[in-house]
DNA sequence: AATGAATGAGAGTTCATTCAT
DNA sequence: TATGAATGAACTCTCATTCAT
C-alpha cells in the first residue's frame, strides 16, 4: 500500500520534471504531466496542493541534497583543503548532471519561487557559502590559500561559472565536453586559489 | 513625426523592461506595458508584432551591444592583451548594470525565446566567445597567456561567474559590492590567465 | 448491530444539517460532514446514495413532522377554533426553531430540490394549508371567524410572516425577540380572524 | 457609443437575471448568459468583475428602488396614514412582479450574498422598516392606529408575508390570483391595524 | 460495512490579440 | 495612427462519486 502509493507520487512528480524542463514552468500543464505519469489530472492534486508545489519540492530537494552534500565534504572530506574544493566542484557537477532535467528545471525556474517570495533555495544557497568559505578559511590558515580572496564573491563567481557550463551542456550536449570542462574547471580554481 | 513615433515606441519598450523585470516575462500583461507608456493597449501592436517580439527585441538590442563592444575591444582596445581582457570584463559589467532592469530580463527571461526556437542570442553569445579567444590568442601568442587553456569553456565559465555575481546583485543588491567583486574578478582572471 | 449502524446514520444527517446550515447546500463538502460525523467520506454513500438525498431527507423529515403536528391540531386540539390556532403558530415556531439550523437549511435550501423537480415539501405544504383551513372553516360554521377570508391566501400570507420572522431570527437573533413575535403574531390573526 | 456600450451591459444583466432565475446563482453558468446575451463569454468580463458581481447588481437595484419608492410613499404619499399602508403594500406586489425573474431571484439568491459577507440589501431593508413604521407613527399619532404593535415585528411578519404570497406565485402562476392577494394582504392589514 | 485513493467532468477567469471606428 | 470593446482559447483546481481492498 505504502509502496504503491510512493511509486505514484514519485511518477508524479518525475514526470513534473520532465515537463518543467521542456516547456517551463508556466507552459507546463497539469494535464500533461498526468498524462506522462499515467495517472488522472486530479490524482496530481491528491498528493499535491497544487502547481506550485510541484516546482518548489523539486527544487528544494535538490537544494537540500546538494547542501548537505557540500556540507559533508567541508567537514569530513579529504584533509587536504584543494582535495575538498575539488570534491566540491565535482559535487556540484554531478548534483546537476545527474538527474539533468531536474539540474535545468532548478537553474531556469527557481525565479519563478522567488518571485512568489518563497525561496526554497536562498537559505541552501547560502549555506553552501558557508562550506565552501569553511574549506577556504581552513586553506588560508594551513597557509595553502591565496588570504587575499574575498571568499563570498569568490563562491558567487566560481558557482555561476559551473552553472553556465552545465547549463550550456544542457542546452547542447554535444558542444561541451562535460569531463574536460570539470577538469579544467577545477585547475581555475587551483590556479586562483594557492599561494603563488 | 518621425521622431514622435519613436519616442512613443522607446516608451513602450521601456515600459516592457520594466515590467517584464519586475513581473517575469509570462507574468507581464500588455496591458500594464501600455499604462507606463500611456498608451492605449492597443497601440502597443502598432510598434510590436506580439508580446514575445517585445522580449526579443530587447534581448537582441543588449546582446548584440555587447557582442559589438566585446568586438571593438578584441580589435581596438589596449594593445595589452591582459588589459583587453579587463576592459571585457568592464563592458561586461557595465552593459548588464547599466540599465539593470534590461540586463535582469535578459539574464532571466532568454530561456523563454530559446523555448521557441528563437535564439536572439545564441548567434551573438559564440560572437562573444570569439572575440574573447581572439584575445586570448594574441595573449598566447605574445607569451603572456597560459597556453594550456581551453578558451571557450573557460570563457563559459567566466561568462557564467559574471552572470551570477550580477544576478544576485539585481535581486539583493545590498549583499554585493559591485565595485569591489568587478576587481576581483578581474584578478581572478589575471590569476589563471598568466603564465605561472 | 442495528442500533449502531442507526446512530451512524443519525451522525451523518445531523452533520449535514449543520454544514448546510453554515455553508449552504451547494458549498457545503461532503468530506466535511463526512469529517464531523467521524466516518470516511465514503461511508456517507453506505446510507445515503449522494448529496441531494441528505437534503432531501432532511427536508421531508421536517415537513412531515410540520405536517403531522398542524394535522393533529386541526383534529385534536382544543375545541376552540382561535385556540387551535394558537396552537398552529405556536408548533411552526417550535418546529423550526427547535432545531433551529435544521429550521434554517429547510428555509434557505428547499429551492435547491425544487429546481430539480423534486419538491419534497409541496405535498406537506398543501397538507398544512388544508389542516390550517379545516379550523377556519370549523371557526366559520361556528361564528366566530370572519367568512369573507380567502383561507389560501391568507394561509400563504400568514406562513410566510412566521417563516420571515424566523429567518430574520436565525441570521440576526438578537435583533428578533422570539417569544415576544409568537405573541403578537397570534394577536395580529385574532384580530384578522375574529368577527369584528 | 454610449448608448451601444450601456445597452450591451443591460442585455448582459437581463440574461443574467434570467439564467439565475431558472437555474439559480450556483448552477447558472457564465457561458449561458453570455449566450443569451448574444456575446463572447470574455465580454461579460468586461462589463462586470465576476459572476457575484453581477448578482449584488441586481439584488441591489431592486432593494434600492423599492426601499426608494416606499420612502417617497411614507413622505409624499396620500395623507390618509391607512392609505399610505395599502400603496407600500402595492409598491411591494409591484416591484417584485413587474420583472417578476428579478425578484424571484433577489428573492431566492439574496443569501448568497449574505454567506459571503456583502449584504446589498440588510440595510436597504432596514430601510424600508423606517419607512413603514414612520407612517404608522403618523397612524397612532392621529389615532387611527392601534399604538399595541410593535411595528418593527409586525412589519416582519407582512413583508414575510407578501414575500411568500409572491414566491408561491412566480413558482406556480396559476395557482395564485395575484390581484385578489393583494386586496386581501390590505384588508388584513388594515383589520390589525386600525383600532378596533 | 468501511475506507480513502483515484477519477474526471466542469466552470470561472485571464489576457493576448484583433478590428471597426 | 490610435483606440479600447470584443473575442475565445486555454488552464487550474474542486469535489461528488466510485470501487478495489
Amino acid at each position: 500500500m505504502r509502496t504503491k502509493k510512493d511509486e505514484k507520487e514519485r511518477r508524479i512528480l518525475q514526470s513534473a520534471i520532465e515537463v518543467f524542463a521542456e516547456k517551463g514552468y508556466q507552459q507546463a500543464k497539469i494535464s500533461e504531466i498526468a498524462k506522462r505519469a499515467e495517472v488522472a489530472h486530479g490524482t496530481v492534486y491528491t498528493y499535491f496542493n497544487n502547481k506550485e508545489e510541484l516546482l518548489y519540492q523539486m527544487i528544494s530537494t535538490l537544494w537540500k541534497s546538494l547542501s548537505q552534500k557540500l556540507y559533508q565534504i567541508s567537514k569530513d572530506g579529504s584533509p587536504d583543503p584543494l582535495q575538498k574544493i575539488r570534491q566540491m566542484v565535482d559535487t556540484v557537477f554531478d548534483v546537476f548532471t545527474g538527474n539533468s532535467d531536474l539540474g535545468f528545471v532548478v537553474i531556469k525556474e527557481h525565479n519563478e519561487l522567488r518571485k512568489k517570495g518563497i525561496d526554497a533555495s536562498k537559505e541552501e544557497y547560502l549555506h553552501l557559502v558557508k562550506s565552501f568559505c569553511r574549506v577556504y578559511e581552513q586553506g588560508v590558515n594551513e597557509g595553502f590559500f591565496n588570504p587575499s580572496i574575498k571568499c563570498e564573491t569568490y563562491f558567487h563567481f566560481v558557482f555561476g561559472g559551473l552553472y553556465h557550463i552545465i547549463h550550456r551542456w544542457a542546452y547542447e550536449p554535444p558542444a561541451i565536453d562535460l569531463e574536460e570542462a570539470r577538469e579544467q574547471v577545477k585547475h581555475y580554481l587551483q590556479q586562483s586559489l594557492l599561494v603563488g
